[in-house]
RNA sequence: GGAGGGGUACCCAAGUGGCCAAAGGGAGCAGACUGUAAAUCUGCCGGCGUAAGCCUUCGGAGGUUCAAAUCCUCCCCCCUCCA
């Protein structure tokens, strides 16, 4: 199968499992993809990364260019030889960045002025130079720089974003265009919280020649109900047969609840982040491992779950290192995340396959949907 | 025995007449985190109360004052130096 093809295999409802291939291998979806934004998912080797199952992982462009530099990068033999990490990186542009780091840039439509976090200096991204940086760091998915408007954006300036995010598609994709070489591109639908420039957002970014399709612009601060609301309106409107990736999404029930609406690909930071921050997650739900509770709990931490943390310590274990910062802390705590999340996902693309999906959607909801607030 | 320094909340530590239930840290307890400027941030942290407020508290006892952690007297304890 050539890098780039991507073929569904079941669908159940909306619900799809298929394999997109790259250069570096193939992947299975629904995926997660752990963020690994500096070449590392904080606190795990690669190894560790293939034990609990991971396919494919993040890196961010931003991040990589200010620091290694994408030309030592590239010096050094690319991402994969760099990180020792041969299977499949999907790399971030910096359109997130131009959203989280607002206070420190500038945007025109040429591009975006960034002043780095590092050390103050100033930096100009245009749609073109982020390509050729990800080109460098040979990622084997790339994604256009966009631009992520914050939930409060009125519709008159989300509706000049989702022009400049489509004309950064097209000036992306005429500086590395499609196969042009072994790196995928994905396009960015933005819009906001706005159906009619969700649509138009669509509609513009669908009619480019993109490997995949992602959805951006979503958690951004904004109820849960209206990110389910967007998603529901914009993943049936994305052509069935490119996959589809909702972009920093999310906790385990929003991931199911992306599949049931055919989403493929999820990145998020949260397993990650969180098991430093001591919560974690279980089949149970999710638990911050610091509580009093669990002082002298000596039942592992999910005991539904196999991995490596789950099967030799105790809770009781898990919240002394936690409270005493030991640094096997926040590798155990992120191990176990991410093998909860990679497990979840490997039982949403077998339940897909024997049409089960909906009673893992019910299970899932169960386990983790918050009581609403009563108004 | 002499000289000096010091005893403040669970711990460390500021405060030296009213704005002090008492700064800051730590510990403790709880919460947040969604394409990672995050091993970060927020809240609570003497007692009762929803609150206004009341009560108890700055080594101990007594005193001065409208008012004392803060000034005075005596006592107890700790540290440093000298003998």
């Amino acid at each position: 199968m050539p890098a780039g093809q991507f073929q569904i295999t079941h669908t159940d409802g909306p619900a799809r499992r298929g394999r997109l291939q790259t250069v570096h291998g193939e992947i299975q979806t629904p995926a997660f993809m752990p963020v690994g934004t500096q070449a590392s998912v904080k606190s795990l080797s690669p190894q560790d990364l293939v034990d609990i199952g991971a396919e494919i992982i993040l890196g961010n462009t931003y991040h990589l260019y200010l620091r290694p530099g994408h030309e030592l990068v590239a010096q050094l033999g690319g991402l994969h030889s760099f990180a020792s990490w041969d299977r499949p990186i999907l790399t971030d542009s910096g359109g997130y960045q131009v959203f989280s780091l607002s206070a420190l840039r500038k945007l025109t439509s040429e591009g975006v002025e960034f002043t780095s976090h590092i050390d103050g200096s100033r930096h100009w991204f245009t749609p073109e130079r982020v390509m050729d940086v990800q080109v460098s760091l040979g990622s084997d998915i790339m994604m256009v720089l966009d631009e992520c408007v914050a939930y409060d954006t009125n519709w008159d300036d989300t509706r000049k974003s989702v022009g400049l995010t489509t004309d950064w598609a097209k000036r992306s994709l005429q500086t590395y265009p499609l196969g042009s070489g072994n790196q995928l591109v994905f396009g960015i639908v933005q819009g906001g919280f706005y159906p009619d420039l969700r649509t138009r957002s669509v509609e513009e970014i669908a009619a480019l020649p993109f490997s995949g399709l992602a959805i951006g612009g979503l958690s951004v601060g904004e109820p849960k109900e209206i990110m389910l609301d967007i998603l529901a309106h914009t993943a049936p409107q994305l052509p069935g047969d490119k996959p589809r990736y909702l972009m920093g999404v999310g906790t385990p029930l929003d991931l199911v609840d992306g599949v049931a609406h055919g989403v493929d690909m999820f990145d998020c930071v949260l397993p990650t982040r969180n098991a430093r921050n001591g919560t974690l997650y279980t089949s149970q739900g999710k638990i911050n491992i610091k509580r009093q509770e669990f002082r002298t709990d000596e039942n592992a931490l999910d005991p539904a779950c196999d991995c490596y943390t789950c099967r030799t310590f105790s809770r009781a274990y898990l919240r002394h290192l936690y409270t005493a910062r030991e640094l096997l802390a926040y590798r155990l705590n992120t191990l176990h995340n991410l093998a909860y999340y990679l497990q979840l996902m490997r039982r949403v693309r077998e339940n897909i396959a024997t049409g089960t999906f909906a009673e893992l959607h019910r299970e899932i909801r169960g386990v983790f949907e918050e009581p609403r607030e009563s108004r």
